[in-house]
Parts: C-alpha cells; sequence; structure tokens
DNA sequence: GCTGGCGTTGACGCCCGCGTCAAGGTCTAC
DNA sequence: GTAGACCTTGACGCGGGCGTCAACGCCAGC
C-alpha cells in the first residue's frame, strides 16, 4: 500500500504520515522506485493514533501506545507504559475540567452582575423618563462617571 | 508613567504592553523623548485586560471591554457588546466542559477495559503458568478500539 | 511521446502571545 | 565622563500539527 492508500483509509492525510515518520512514529519500508510501502498493520498504528488524537492526546503522548502495537502486543494499551499514558490523561482531564468549571462560575457571575447594573441603571432612568434638558445636564453626568 | 512601572504595576512584561500597542489595545501617548507615557486609567485597562486573559479570553475577545472603558464607562462590562462576548464565553465554556466530560468518561473506559484485561492475562498466566505458543496466540480479539 | 496522477524532499506559513536578542538612544548618579 | 538603568524599533523563535507550494521523479494509458 502506498502513502495515498493509506491516508485514505485512516481518514488523514499524505502530509500527516509524512510527519508521523519524521518524530519517528509510523516508519515506513521503501519500494524499489523510493515509495514509502505499509502493510494492514501501519493501518492499526494509523487507527490508534487517531484515536487518541481525538481524545485530545499529543503525539507525544500516543507514542507509547504505537510502540506497543509494533512490540506485537494485541493492543496498544496492553502495555504498561499505556496505562501510565492514561492516568496521566485522566488526571489532566480532571485538573482541566475543574478549572474550566472553576472560570465558568466566575464568568457567570460577572455576567449576572454587570446584568444587575445595566437593568439598575434602565429602571433608573425609566423611573424619571422625560427630563428637560437643562434638568438633565444638570443631573450627576451618568456618562462621565470616570474623572480623569 | 513609562512602560516599566505599567508593567510592573498590572504584574505584565514591558514585552506584552508593545504588543498590545501593536494590536491597537492600549495606546500610549508620548513624551518628547519617545518614551510611552501612560496614566492611571491604563492600570485599570491593563487590569481589565489581564482579568479577562486569566479566564482564557483572547485578546481579541477583551477589546470591547478595553474600548468600553476608555469610552469612560464605570466597567469594562458596562457595554452591550462585553456582554455579548461574555454569553458567548459562557457557551465556549460550557461546550468545551461538555466534551472534556465526555472525552473522560471514554478514555476512563478505555483504561478500566485495558487493566481488565492485563489482570485477567496475569491472572490466567498465574493458574495455568507455561502455556504453549499456539493456544496464547488464539485468545479472542476483543473489542476493537474504534474506526473513523 | 505526452498527459495526468501518483510519489519524493525541502522549505516556508499559520496561529497566539509573547520571550529574547541586537543595536542603539536617554536620563540619572557619581 | 562614564556606568548602568531605563527606553526605542526590528526581527527572529517557539510550540503543535500539519497546509501548501516548488521542483522534480515514476508509471500507466492513449
Amino acid at each position: 500500500m502506498r502513502i495515498g492508500e493509506l491516508a485514505k483509509r485512516a481518514g488523514t492525510t499524505t502530509r500527516a504520515l509524512r510527519y508521523y515518520e519524521q518524530l519517528g512514529l509510523l516508519p515506513a519500508r521503501r519500494a524499489g522506485n523510493g515509495y514509502r510501502a505499509y502493510g494492514e498493520e501501519d493501518v492499526r498504528l494509523l487507527r490508534q493514533i487517531r484515536t487518541l488524537q481525538d481524545f485530545g492526546f499529543g503525539l507525544e503522548d500516543t507514542r507509547p501506545f504505537v510502540e506497543c502495537l509494533q512490540a506485537g502486543h494485541p493492543h496498544g494499551d496492553s502495555c504498561p507504559a499505556s496505562l501510565e499514558v492514561y492516568r496521566k490523561k485522566l488526571s489532566e482531564l480532571d485538573e482541566c475540567i475543574a478549572r474550566l468549571q472553576e472560570v465558568r462560575t466566575r464568568v457567570s457571575e460577572q455576567y449576572a452582575r454587570a446584568e444587575r447594573e445595566r437593568d439598575a441603571l434602565a429602571a433608573g432612568a425609566a423611573a424619571e423618563p422625560p427630563q428637560c434638558e437643562w434638568a438633565a445636564s444638570a443631573a450627576p453626568d451618568r456618562n462621565e462617571w470616570e474623572k480623569r
């Protein structure tokens, strides 16, 4: 199988495959004409990589899985190093989720406060609706709360 | 106030300030010698930027807040455009958190499965210690990872 | 023999928010 | 006058995962 077909079968691009080879993931044999030559096992490797990427793993994090498959194990996660990556990623995910939830809380607090203040202003304006101009200009200048 | 002092007071660096100016956030007056000159109001702008950045806002997302302050409003979020950014960010956060939780679930499933298989192998190895090779290779090919 | 579709390597581009260096100008203190 | 602490602009680097182009080779079909 040549690079184009492998890319198609794994749902990626030739550029990505060459990049993986450059990283030392997914090395390729060469045909007589210099073309890269792949086999069915490379499809598995590649699918393993893509699956982990979908999970947000970086390419380096996929390396233990790939090496595990290359070593002939039934799954990419049949090796201790892969399990270790799982554990690391799970704790990273937990940390990340917690951080995002904390941020979400704080942002929504800010949003609620800002809306309350906006509504308070609108209510105040509605309470004393049509005011003559000199009265308006004599009132505390709403638009210039900031002294410069 | 010159750039170094402003940076120190806002807890950032001169490089960041120059970058903000380049983006059109935080423009600066110039002193006679060409040095950038800042006032107290710039401290407020900068603190607004830094706060939002801590929330994970991109610099462009902070622009409405900064412009709102520059327009003389009491808070960076006193303007509709800022509220709109809040809303957009909240929905982005929700989406992101949901995605991460989904991923977390799937990764932990994979992890659990991989550990079960490891333990099963260990138990099997302990139960029938020396097994012939053809029997080991006849193991059932349990769930494939994923395709896509 | 020519076209077109594959393949090859190499190199630069992108995004974002700066860090870091280079080569110089300005101001203060001794 | 000179050290050193600040300032200026400009330019390149980085990380991750490729996209995209250039310039060329290989091979099948007409």
